[in-house]
RNA sequence: GGCCCUAUGGAGAAGUGGCUUAACUCAUCGCCCUCUCAAGGCGACAUUCACGAGUUCGAAUCUCGUUAGGGUCACCA
């Protein structure tokens, strides 16, 4: 029995060829240089940092060389799908500004190359197939695990490579005749690929993130398709992308390893690889001290979806992730105000190859720098698409009084160097509800002590005459001139150095008396502007607030 | 354990044989400014590039070894 004639038996509806696939996937009518790339998401659960990472990098070099960036969804794992979760990629995706040009989107599917889901896509690997095992480089296996997981121990009796390669490969060495036999008695099997490597020989792989270096030959006949019909990611691959015409495939390093199964499956196959790059992993400190991967059972800041229930600006997750792809651009977004990211020229060769440690504050700094640049209507209507969506405590405070939200948030906002107080919505409502005469009295017991240094009576004395004596009529400026003299008419040195030069003449600095005052009408000691803030508040209630605390010292 | 990758401060890193007594960013800490809180300005923070040898007039940069960390060894992707 010839090896066609096996194919034939193995897959008698295939008439199909591997020429008809080439005709039916064309090479792409692409400018020089343009780049095609790919996010290949499994459907198993939530956007992961370290996806959006991946997926970021594909779409930015597809941008910037005017090529195309498309989604694929590898849904060849039945187990592990989560039902929806494809969908919910995408979606989350889109939040980020990483929106294919083709592909899988969630609920169609756009594009020349598709279909872009794996499953849809099995008379394309079963062509594939059908040729791999009528040149006799494919073979259906019979193994079961109890086969192999005897062979293994065996292996590592032997201290030899454990897998399914050379003699240990038992189903390569069964003749057409009793495979024929086996399947027709409907035994169950799968399409091993028929290695010719050898482990001892080396191979040169070139990486764009890591340049060249060798790896040792694969020569494990690899399972390419599942008893259930469905193919394996290693032959997947190759498939999905040589006919989607991928150029450049973006993933993560630990793909590595398996690098030399792929270049032998483009070469038997008569294909060009694609270039490779392996991105590093985002990483954090264990207990012990030691590096791991982000993990999303361990880690909140693994789950894409926590960033954006935490009220972060999206933008600021992208930027922060460019800075570990390419540090460069760190320097660069500062130069640019923050502003036209999109021009930025990502290069492989600066990304690093060590995982970085996933840096919060980073985050955080980028966030701030974001929300600073928003006047106050931007600032109060994103606030409000957060509040509606995830913060019932912040929609309160805003549906209280929008123009009231509104001008809280903007205290020294739309200035040349605005205030940078916030640095995402999750944690808004606690920042600013001592503006709120409610949320200011249900807190009233838990506010920040005042200076040990002042007696009930210092303090009294303080606020009683602030209040008679200073008028929110003025402006800032007077305001301030005013509260100095009437700190210096009780005793407080007018600035630090003159309290310095002699601190037992002073009872305090001006300071203290702000101090006193900011404490009393917020219950904190780091606000804005206390200015503005009492301008926000109002008379009435500045008045209520001094005189409520001078009562209850 | 085999194979592959990596190793510069608290974090991200620049650095490709002399320009480096190691750039820049975040964080931290100080000082200044100031009428408060921020912002801003200035400064501190690796005499040294995991360790050890070697090559060289010269090494963070090249070579070898050691150590440490990461990845990978599925009918998972």
């Amino acid at each position: 029995m010839t090896d066609i004639e096996l194919a034939n038996l193995i897959f008698p509806n295939i008439t199909k060829t591997i020429d008809d696939l080439e005709k039916r996937y064309p090479p792409r009518n692409l400018p020089e240089g343009a780049e095609v790339t790919r996010f290949a998401p499994s459907p198993t659960g939530f956007l992961h940092t370290g996806s959006l990472f991946t997926s970021m990098i594909c779409h930015k070099v597809a941008k910037q060389s005017k090529g195309v960036f498309y989604v694929r969804l590898e849904d060849t794992d039945t187990k592990r799908e989560i039902q929806g979760s494809g969908k919910q990629l995408i979606e989350q995706l889109k939040i980020f500004n990483v929106i294919p040009d083709e592909g899988y989107f969630g609920d169609h599917q756009v594009g020349d190359y598709g279909p872009y889901v794996q499953s849809e896509r099995a008379e394309i690997y079963n062509i594939v197939i059908k040729h791999l095992i009528s040149i006799g480089r494919a073979y259906p296996c019979f193994c079961k695990a109890e086969d192999l997981d005897f062979i293994r121990s065996k292996q590592e009796q032997a201290k030899l490579i454990p897998g399914y390669y050379g003699q240990f490969a038992k189903c390569r060495f069964l003749t057409n005749e009793e495979r024929a036999e086996r399947i027709k008695a409907g035994e169950p099997y799968v399409i091993r690929f028929k290695s010719s490597g050898n482990h001892v020989r080396k191979i040169r792989v070139k990486d764009l993130v890591r340049g060249e270096f060798e790896i040792a030959q694969n020569d494990q006949d690899i399972v390419i398709c599942k008893s259930d019909g469905l193919p394996t990611y290693h032959f997947a691959h190759a498939c999905d992308d040589h006919f989607m015409r991928t150029t450049t495939v973006i993933r993560g390093e630990e793909w590595i390893a398996s690098l030399p199964i792929h270049i032998e499956l483009f070469e038997t196959l008569g294909w060009k690889a694609p270039n490779y790059a392996h991105l590093p992993v985002i990483c954090k400190l264990d207990e012990e001290g030691h590096k791991r991967k982000l993990s999303k059972r361990l880690d909140s800041e693994a789950a894409v979806s926590y960033f954006i229930e935490d009220g972060y600006l999206p933008k600021a997750l992208i930027m922060y992730l460019m800075t570990i792809a390419n540090s460069n651009f760190e320097e660069w977004i500062l130069n640019n105000k923050f502003e036209n990211m999109d021009d930025f020229v990502l290069t492989f060769a600066k990304i690093s190859s060590e995982g970085a440690l996933f840096d919060m504050g980073k985050v955080n700094f980028f966030s701030r720098e974001l929300l600073a640049k928003f006047n106050k209507d931007e600032i109060t209507a994103l606030a409000k698409a957060y509040a509606e969506k995830y913060n019932p405590k912040l929609l309160d405070l805003i549906n209280k009084d929008e123009n009231y939200f509104k001008e809280i948030l903007n205290i020294e906002r739309e200035k040349e160097n605005p205030r940078k107080d916030y640095e995402k919505f999750g944690n808004l409502a606690d920042a600013i509800e001592f503006f709120y005469h409610d949320s200011y009295m249900d807190k009233i017991n838990e506010r920040c002590p005042f200076n040990e240094k002042f007696t009930a009576d210092d303090i009294k004395l303080v606020l009683s005459n602030m209040k008679d004596k200073l008028s929110l009529d003025q402006d800032e400026q007077s305001w301030f001139a005013n509260m100095k003299d009437v700190a210096v008419s009780l005793g407080f040195a007018a600035n630090n150095k003159e309290y310095k030069a002699a601190p037992e003449s002073f009872k305090g600095t001006v300071g203290d008396v702000a101090e006193i005052l900011r404490i009393t009408l917020t219950g904190r000691k780091n606000t804005p502007n206390l200015y503005y803030v009492m301008k926000v508040l109002g008379k009435e209630e500045v008045d209520f607030r001094i005189s409520y605390i001078i009562s209850s010292l």
